[in-house]
DNA sequence: GAGCACTGC
C-alpha cells in the first residue's frame, strides 16, 4: 500500500487550512500487518447487490477462504512441553552465535546496544537474574530494557552452552508492542528470516513463534493468561519478564499475583518485573523485598515548566468573563468537594503564589496566578501557550494532552479561527481512538518546511501512539478516567487531574528525538501534592471476567485469590461479580464453576455476549450473533470525523434501514462491505460508510475464531462460521433479536421518552429506575416511533449523563423465554383489574391467563432442553426433527412471526402509566 | 442530554 493509491479518485486538499478532517470518512492507512490482506480482498466478481440482511453463503465463501488464508491456522507451539537439555542444540547456538560476531552489520548493531545505558549494566543484570527467582527492574522509557534484558539472559544461556535450555516470555499491555518490540529485537540479532528465528511474537489471531529452544517470545498478558489453561506451571518458560507492571493494568495485576503463586511450585522459575522508576519499590515489596535494580534513563532533556512559568511566558491574564462559546464546565468531582478543604486548598495555592521568587515572577504573573482557576480545563491559556510556542519558539511538532473528545473538538476550532495564528501554516491533527485519523499515516509524517504540526490528542498519545518528531508537549492536567459502582452495577467515565505518573509521562514525549519543552498546565506546588498514580484498573472495573478467570485456572476461592492482589478490590465489586455470575448460572451458590460458567469462562468474551454466542450455535444463527458479539466485545467498526458527527450518525441511520436495531444495522453494514469488498470496493465502501476496514477484517477473523471456539467445546459441526447447518435462521432479524436477548439480558432498558424531531433524544429507564439516555451515536436515538418500548442493550455508561450506547428493541416473546422469572398476576389499572404477565417483576404485558399458561409451559420445556445442551454440547441439526426440536421450533416459529404493532409514542401521557397493549 | 485507553486459542 503506497501513499498513492491511498488518495485513489480523491484529490487531498493540502493546500489552504491544511486541517487533515477530509472527505466523509477520512483516509485510513494500513500498517505493516495489514498490508497482505489488501490485495487478498480486491478480487472482482460480478454479483448483483441485493437488499439482504445477512451474508449469503456463496456470495462470501471466496472472501472467506482468503481471510483464511490470513489466520494463523495452527498453535505449534507447545508450551505443555517441558525444556530439556538439547546438547545439539546448545552447540549449535553457540556457534550461530560465535559467527553472527563476524557479520559486520550484526556488531554495527551491537556497537548502538551497547550505547544503551541497560547494556552498560548488562553483567549487572545476568548475575542479579541468576543468583534470585524474582527481582525488579525499573528504568524510564529509552534505557532499553524492554529490548535487551531478554537478549542479555538468552544470550548469555548460549554463551555458556546451555542455550536450549532457556524460553523466555516476556509479556506486554499491547498488541502494537509485543510486535513492535519482537522486530526490534530480531533485527538487533540478525534474524530478518522468520523460520527458526530465535524471537517471535504472539497476540491474538497473529503470531509468529520463535524456535521451540533458546528463544524470545513476546506476548500479550492476555495470551500468557490463556495458555495457563492448558499449562498450569508454565512448564516450557525458563524465564518470564512481565513488563510495563508500572501500568496496573487488570491483567498484569492478575500475572503477578499467578507468578507469585508459581514460583513456589516451580523453583527453577525466573521472574523479572519491569516497570517506570517511579514507585518500583512497591513492587519489590509485593515480591517479598526482591532486589531491585534501577536503571537510569535516556531519553532527550525535556525542560518542564509548570503553570507560573507558562503565565510568565505569555503574560496570560484570566478573562474575568471568558468567552461563552467554550467555557468548559467545572468537572462533576470538583462539585462533591467544594466544601472547605477546596477553598483550604485555593487559600494554599494564593499564599503559595505570592511567596514566589519576585525576580523570577513578575506581580501580574502572581496576580493572575490567585485568579486562576485550576479546577478545570482552560482552553484560553492553551491557546494563549500555542500562538506562543507557533509564532515565537523554534520549529517542532507540538502534542497537547486534552481528556476527551469535547476538548479536540473545541480546541480545533479555537485554533481555525484564531486571528493570531495563520491556520494555513499549521496541520492540525485530532486523535482519538474512534477517529479516523488514528489510522492514518499523516500523524507520523514531518509537515514540510514551515508547517508547524499541532497534535491534539486524548491518553491514546501516552503509550499506544508515539509520534517522534515532538518537540512541544502541551499538558491540560485532565485525563478521563473509568470507574465502577457496584452499589449502583454503573460504569462511569469523569475527568480527573492527571498523577505524577501520568505527567511524566506526557513529558518524556517531548523528548524522543531531541531535546524539549514540556507546559503542565497546573501549577509546581499542585505537581508536589499530585497523586502518584491512578487508581489501579483492579479497583476500577467489574470483575466477572476475572472470577471466571480465577476458577478456570482452579485458583481457588475467588475471595482468597483476589486478596493475593497488589491493591485489592472491595469485597462489594467481588461480591456484586459473583452474584451476576450465579444469576447467569455461571457459577453455584459455592461459587464454583457450573456448565455454563465452564463454557464462558474459556470464551475470549463478556459472559453475556459469551452466553449469547452459545445460544446462536443452538438457535442456527451462528454467523451473524458471533459478528455482533465481536464488535460489542472489541470494537465497532464505524468510526467519526472530527465535526462531522451528525453527517455519520445519518449514514449509520441510513445503513440500518427500518430496523430499529444497532445490531442489527451492524450485520447489514457488514454484509454490504462484504459484497463490495468482493467487488474489489470494501476501501471505498468503508470510506463512504465512516467504517475502518482495518476493523471490518479484525471482526471477520474474530468471528470466525469464535466458530472454531464453539466447534472444539462441541456445538457446531463446522469450523466455519458460515456453515449452513449452523446458520439456518440467520436472515431472520426477530430470531437474531431474541438471541442477543437471551445473551444479554437483564440489560433491558424501557423507553421512558420518545425523541423530539430534530430536538432531543429518547429517554430510559432502567431495571433500576435509573434514568438514561440512548447515546446520539445510537440509531435508535432519534427514533418518535417504537414498536415495543423495552430495549436490550450491552453498554451503559454513566458521562455527564446516563447514556446506553447500543440497544435493539425487543418484542414481547423474547423477554418471554428468554428474559428472567414470569409470574401472573392482576394489576389494577384506572379502577378496573387487568391480567398481566410480568418478567422479574418490571417487564408486564397485558395478556389472558390461558396464554400466560402455554407459555409458562413451552419455557419450563425450553429451559430443560437448553441446560440439557449446556451440559452435553453437540451440534444441532435444526432440520431434523426430534421431540426437542419441535418445541424449539414451535418458540422460533412464535418468534419469528411476532409482529409488533407500530405504537405512535409521541403522546407523552401514554409512558406514565402502563397502557400499552400487546 | 455525544464517545480515556487496553486486552483474550
Amino acid at each position: 500500500m503506497t501513499w498513492q493509491n491511498r488518495h485513489e479518485g480523491r484529490p487531498s486538499s493540502s493546500r489552504g487550512a491544511s486541517n487533515v478532517i477530509e472527505g466523509p470518512g477520512g483516509l485510513e492507512s494500513t500498517t505493516s500487518t495489514e498490508e497482505k490482506e489488501d490485495s487478498a480482498t480486491s478480487s472482482v466478481k460480478e454479483e448483483e447487490e441485493e437488499g439482504l440482511i445477512l451474508p449469503n453463503m456463496e456470495e462470501i465463501k471466496e472472501l472467506s477462504e482468503e481471510i483464511e488464508q490470513i489466520l494463523p491456522s495452527d498453535f505449534d507451539f507447545e508450551f505443555e512441553e517441558e525444556i530439556e537439555s538439547q546438547p545439539y542444540l546448545d552447540a549449535s547456538f553457540k556457534e550461530e552465535l560465535e559467527e553472527k560476531m563476524k557479520s559486520s552489520k550484526y556488531m554495527k548493531m551491537l556497537s548502538s546496544r551497547k550505547r544503551l545505558p541497560a547494556y552498560k549494566q548488562r553483567q549487572e543484570i545476568i548475575d542479579l537474574v541468576n543468583s534470585n527467582q524474582i527481582i525488579v527492574l525499573s528504568g524510564e522509557t529509552g534505557c532499553g530494557k524492554t529490548t535487551q534484558v531478554p537478549q542479555f539472559i538468552l544470550d548469555d544461556y548460549i554463551e555458556k552452552g546451555k542455550g536450549s535450555l532457556c524460553n523466555v516470555v516476556c509479556t506486554q499491555p499491547r498488541r502494537i508492542s509485543a510486535i513492535s518490540v519482537a522486530e526490534r529485537v530480531a533485527d538487533e540479532r540478525g534474524e530478518k528470516q522468520l523460520e527458526q528465528s530465535s524471537v517471535g511474537y504472539s497476540i491474538r489471531l497473529e503470531n509468529r513463534l520463535p524456535r521451540k529452544n533458546g528463544s524470545i517470545l513476546f506476548c500479550t498478558t492476555g495470551i500468557i493468561l490463556r495458555r495457563l489453561e492448558s499449562d498450569q506451571k508454565l512448564k516450557s518458560v525458563s524465564h518470564i519478564i512481565i513488563d510495563e507492571v508500572h501500568e496496573r493494568d487488570l491483567l498484569c495485576d492478575f500475572l503477578m499475583v499467578v507468578v507469585k503463586d508459581l514460583v513456589a511450585l516451580r523453583p527453577d522459575l525466573r521472574v523479572i518485573v519491569m516497570s517506570a522508576t517511579l514507585n518500583a519499590e512497591k513492587f519489590s515489596q509485593y515480591f517479598n523485598n526482591c532486589p531491585h535494580i534501577n536503571i537510569p534513563g535516556f531519553t532527550f532533556p525535556v525542560k518542564q515548566h509548570f503553570l507560573e512559568d507558562v503565565i510568565q511566558l505569555t503574560k496570560y491574564r484570566p478573562d474575568p468573563e471568558p468567552t461563552q462559546r467554550h467555557k468548559s464546565k467545572r468537572y462533576p468531582k470538583w462539585k462533591k468537594y467544594m466544601m472547605e478543604e477546596e477553598e483550604q486548598e485555593e487559600w494554599n495555592m494564593k499564599a503559595w503564589a505570592r511567596n514566589l521568587p519576585t525576580d523570577q515572577y513578575s506581580p501580574n504573573t502572581i496576580s493572575a496566578l490567585t485568579q486562576i482557576d485550576t479546577k478545570k480545563i482552560n482552553l484560553d491559556l492553551v491557546m494563549e501557550l500555542l500562538r506562543h510556542i507557533v509564532n515565537k519558539m523554534e520549529d517542532g511538532a507540538v502534542l497537547v494532552f486534552v481528556p476527551g473528545w469535547k476538548e479536540i473538538s473545541d480546541l480545533n476550532k479555537l485554533l481555525l479561527e484564531d486571528s493570531r495564528i495563520n491556520s494555513r501554516d499549521l496541520r492540525i491533527v485530532p486523535l482519538h481512538s474512534l477517529m479516523p485519523t488514528v489510522n492514518q499515516r499523516d500523524i507520523f509524517e514531518r509537515p514540510p518546511a514551515g508547517i508547524r504540526k499541532i497534535v491534539i490528542a486524548t491518553n491514546i498519545a501516552e503509550t499506544s501512539i508515539t509520534i517522534d518528531d515532538i518537540v512541544y508537549v502541551i499538558d491540560c492536567g485532565f485525563v478521563k478516567v473509568k470507574d465502577f459502582n457496584p452499589e449502583k452495577g454503573l460504569q462511569t467515565l469523569e475527568s480527573f487531574p492527571v498523577s505524577r505518573a501520568n505527567a511524566q509521562q506526557r513529558k518524556g514525549r517531548a523528548g524522543r528525538v531531541q531535546a524539549g519543552h514540556c507546559f503542565h498546565l497546573f501549577t509546581s506546588l499542585q505537581y508536589a501534592e499530585m497523586k502518584e498514580y491512578i487508581a489501579p484498573e483492579i479497583l476500577r472495573t467489574r470483575l466477572e471476567e476475572l472470577c471466571l478467570m480465577i476458577k478456570i485456572l482452579k485458583l481457588g476461592k475467588i475471595e482468597s485469590f483476589v486478596n493475593k492482589a497488589l491493591d485489592v478490590p472491595s469485597a462489594e465489586a467481588v461480591k456484586a461479580a459473583i452474584v451476576n455470575l450465579q444469576n447467569l448460572q455461571a457459577l453455584d451458590d459455592n461459587e464454583e464453576l457450573l456448565p455454563l460458567g465452564y463454557h464462558l469462562a474459556r470464551l475470549p468474551l463478556d459472559p453475556h455476549t459469551g452466553k449469547m454466542i452459545l445460544f446462536s450455535a443452538m438457535f442456527g444463527c451462528l454467523d451473524p450473533i458471533c459478528l455482533i458479539a465481536a464488535c460489542l466485545n472489541f470494537k465497532s467498526p464505524f468510526f467519526t470525523p472530527l465535526g462531522k458527527e451528525a453527517q455519520a450518525d445519518r449514514c449509520r441511520k441510513a445503513l440500518a434501514g427500518d430496523s430499529p436495531s444497532d445490531h442489527i444495522m451492524l450485520l447489514k453494514a457488514f454484509k454490504k462491505w462484504e459484497i463490495a469488498s468482493r467487488n474489489g470496493n470494501g476501501r471505498k465502501f468503508c470510506y463512504d460508510n465512516f467504517m475502518s476496514e482495518n476493523v471490518c477484517k479484525m471482526l471477520m477473523k474474530m468471528k470466525k475464531q469464535f466458530a472454531e471456539l464453539l466447534y472444539n467445546i462441541g456445538f457446531v459441526n463446522s469450523l466455519d462460521p458460515r456453515n449452513k447447518v449452523a446458520n439456518i435462521h440467520s436472515d431472520n432479524e426477530n430470531l437474531i433479536t431474541a438471541v442477543i436477548c437471551a445473551g444479554l439480558y437483564p440489560n433491558i432498558a424501557k423507553v421512558h421518552r420518545v425523541a423530539k424531531p430534530n430536538r432531543s433524544t429518547v429517554s430510559v429507564i432502567l431495571q433500576n429506575g435509573t434514568k438514561g439516555y440512548l447515546h446520539k451515536g445510537s440509531v435508535n436515538a432519534n427514533e418518535t416511533y417504537f414498536p415495543s418500548k423495552w430495549l436490550i442493550y450491552h453498554k451503559v455508561m454513566k458521562t455527564m449523563a446516563v447514556n446506553v450506547y447500543d440497544c435493539s428493541v425487543v418484542s414481547p416473546y423474547p423477554l418471554l423465554f428468554f428474559g428472567g422469572k414470569i409470574s401472573f398476576s392482576l394489576t389494577n389499572v384506572k379502577g378496573r383489574d387487568r391480567e398481566c404477565v410480568e418478567i422479574d417483576g418490571w417487564i408486564p404485558f397485558w395478556t389472558e391467563r390461558a396464554t400466560y399458561d402455554l407459555v409458562k409451559d413451552l419455557r419450563k420445556q425450553l429451559d430443560k432442553i437448553l441446560e440439557d445442551r449446556i451440559v452435553s454440547p453437540r451440534a444441532v441439526d435444526l432440520t431434523v426433527s426430534s421431540k426437542e426440536q419441535v418445541i424449539i421450533n414451535a418458540i422460533v416459529d412464535l418468534i419469528s412471526k411476532e409482529e409488533v404493532t407500530h405504537h405512535d409514542f409521541r403522546d407523552d401521557d401514554q409512558w406514565d402509566s402502563n397502557e400499552v397493549d400487546y
